[in-house]
DNA sequence: GTCTATATTCGGATAGAC
DNA sequence: GTCTATCCGAATATAGAC
């Protein structure tokens, strides 16, 4: 085996048990049996533990942040260097759930090992909320200029709600699947951003300020 | 020291630690340092570190649920057997977050320490979920007796979005500061809850239908 | 570069004195 | 009931052969 496949086999198997369990309950031993390779060789490659996920933690928010950052510079093109709070929110949040949703099971791991590290507390991960915060505020700074007229605190607050919405999506879907007896469909990922995207949207625009505008029974709700 | 200090010296100091750090960080040395007590008092009153996390979750959920079905119950006793969704979203949404803004340390970090443990996956915890999720179905059938006409589907993803601001203002609520540069006011606790209520509202009753009775500017907004 | 075998640390649990 | 001292297992890390 090749030093990239066994680096990659450990990141994959890491990815895949992070997913469910987390930081501490997930051992070495663990991620080096499911990958089939030894023990050392997660130390060789990466040093230590808390190296190997700080590691694969950036190497996923890397690409996921790309593609957010990608849909957000298509929809500033179409929307002539404005583009709608609509858009924003699509780029947001539309990444993170089609990863999830995805059949690919190692996109879908993805998404939630995600989650799952960016509240672990131990050292490596710290370090890098930087990086996330810096994309996050090009997501703020984007809502800002769409909405020049509204209440900053009212913007933050709305990035604050979709990205909440975002998480408990993510991680707890199973519970809304059982709360809802199986009635919440979590196989329509188009129908599930359109939810967060709807409801992030009155929460930043306003009802208030909304309702007049708000002809659109687009498809936000199935009634 | 009589029996019950040193139990509830060490239910205080593991809640105070679990509050901030994942439950597999936090060592029992560190809980036996910060309550002043020695190593062998955990397993002798609780048994294990396990059984004293369950039994402290357990501890503070019940206190936390008994608080939001009392709200509830009051809700419908005012509203003659028909809550209003405002009001049931207030009896989900005021605890938890009354808790967590409360001046008090010990009751703020009981609420961090909750929704941190809801998402481990240790064994006792899961052992537990059950309990949580019928307090939820209570929340998930008076929603449904005051939206008799709405979808279920509406409703119960309405809940689940109603959980996830909770739990994100909860657990985050450092971050959105920071992002605002400090311009999200987290003192303000009556201001925050009328925001989540808002915003939960509109998911569940939808903008559409909401709008034309929408005429409440009531304060869920600033500008 | 890979792997086996081992060193070392750490943390949960317990025995037994008081 | 409380505490000290200790055991034992587990998990990370490493040394050294191949």
């Amino acid at each position: 085996m090749s030093s990239d496949q066994t680096k990659t086999a450990i990141l994959t198997a890491a990815e895949m048990l992070w997913a469910e369990r987390s930081f501490g309950e997930v051992t070495m031993r663990d991620i080096v049996a499911a990958a089939g390779v030894n023990l050392a060789a997660v130390n060789y490659h990466f040093g230590s533990k808390d190296e190997l996920l700080a590691e694969l933690f950036i190497s996923r928010t890397t690409v996921l942040n790309r593609e957010r950052f990608a849909e957000l510079k298509a929809a500033e093109l179409e929307g002539g260097g404005r583009p709608s709070v609509e858009a924003i929110l699509l780029a947001l949040v539309g990444p993170p759930l089609r990863w999830c949703l995805s059949p690919d099971l190692q996109r879908s791991a993805a998404a939630r090992f995600m989650t799952r590290a960016s509240v672990e507390t131990v050292p490596p991960i710290k370090k890098i909320v930087d990086r996330e915060f810096r994309h996050l505020q090009r997501f703020a700074t984007a809502l800002r200029l769409a909405l020049p007229h509204r209440d900053e605190v009212d913007i933050y607050w709305g990035l604050h709600f979709a990205l909440a919405m975002i998480r408990q999506t993510v991680t707890d879907s199973e519970r809304l699947k059982k709360l809802s007896g199986g009635l919440c469909d979590l196989n329509d990922t188009d129908d599930i951003i359109r939810r967060i995207v709807a409801v992030a949207k009155v929460a930043l625009v306003g009802s208030a300020t909304a309702a007049p505008i708000a002809v659109r029974a687009s498809g936000s709700r199935k009634s």
